[in-house]
DNA sequence: CCGACAACCTGTGAGC
DNA sequence: TGCTCACAGGTTGTCG
């Protein structure tokens, strides 16, 4: 489900509502993630306070800290968490918390520092199980997971220049090489379409037979484009919830993800349908070239 | 290094 | 109504 705009509205929703909050306990319901939650993990985030939440990629990082000697907070390590296809984190209010739902895996109790009550209930949901949930200490670096990520597209790092410098020998499809988390991180299937069909490229063009005019044009379009969806919630498409459970709305705005069988927005003409890398493509051959 | 593909899971909708 | 199949927003690992 989610990409980078739906992980970005998670975690500013979060980020609303948890920051400053201790971890009173957490139960986990069901260990097996995308990798199994460690058997400490509970033992090592009980009892520290969310002192941020960062994202990286499509990965949510709670910023934990402990109280050190005259109460001053010492930097106590990372909760790391990915969304997978289907998961959700969604905040109760105390004393106003739904029945636990089927895949309802993980559930942290939260305290306001002053008064033991009333706690803060997060869940997290996913049906699928491919999301994920680990606890480190020390720098982002060290973590395999985050190691080898690409550029964050909305940052200045995220240029033209750096993907027609990147894709030099790449032959394969453009849209598998902008899918790809070395490259830039964040767009998956649906941005990937959307944003190719804005910049005006065939998604099957080997990516280095692109000119670097083209390619500043798609990372102008590729910021754009996440900007916009961020603005709206993110796209809800079948179970995306924010941290409310609310949907987002970006999805009525699409140009071709889904669209397969219908016509160009633009210029009126059948849209096209092909699979890279066993994804959907959708595409309007006279707009994208 | 690059690229294709299977794998990890459950749920849903289409077609018969 | 019920069965089977294809497919779904992500990422890793393996193999050629």
């Amino acid at each position: 489900m989610p990409e980078l705009p739906e992980v970005e509205t998670v975690r500013r929703g979060l980020e609303a509502k948890l920051i400053g909050a201790t971890i009173a306990d957490v139960s986990v319901r069901d260990r097996r993630l995308r990798w199994p939650v460690a058997e400490d993990f509970e033992r090592r985030v009980v009892g520290s306070r969310v002192e941020r939440i960062e994202r990286r990629s499509k990965y949510l990082l709670f910023r934990l800290t402990r109280a050190g000697p005259n109460d001053v907070p010492i930097t106590a390590g990372t909760l790391l968490a990915h969304l997978g296809m289907t998961g959700s984190f969604i905040v109760h209010e105390a004393g106003a918390a739904p029945e636990l739902r089927t895949h309802d895996h993980l559930e942290f109790q939260l305290v306001r520092s002053g008064s033991a009550l009333p706690l803060t209930l997060l869940r997290y949901n996913d049906p699928r199980r491919f999301g994920s949930m680990h606890y480190f200490g020390g720098e982002d670096s060290a973590q395999p997971l985050l190691a080898h990520l690409g550029p964050e597209p909305l940052t200045d790092a995220f240029t033209g220049e750096h993907l027609y410098e990147q894709t030099r020998r790449r032959t394969g499809p453009i849209k598998q090489a902008l899918m790809d988390n070395g490259l830039v991180v964040g767009v998956g299937n649906i941005y990937a379409n959307e944003s190719l069909f804005r910049a005006g490229i065939h998604p099957a063009r080997a990516a280095n037979r692109i000119s670097l005019a083209r390619y500043e044009r798609l990372a102008r379009e590729v910021k754009t484009i996440l900007n916009e969806a961020i603005a709206a919630g993110g796209s809800t498409l079948k179970d995306f919830v924010n941290a409310s459970g609310e949907p987002g709305y970006f999805q009525l705005d699409y140009f071709v993800y889904g669209r397969e069988g219908e016509v160009c927005k633009v210029c009126a003409s059948p849209l096209k349908h092909m699979r890279h890398g066993g994804r959907a493509t959708v595409l309007c051959s006279v707009c994208q070239r």
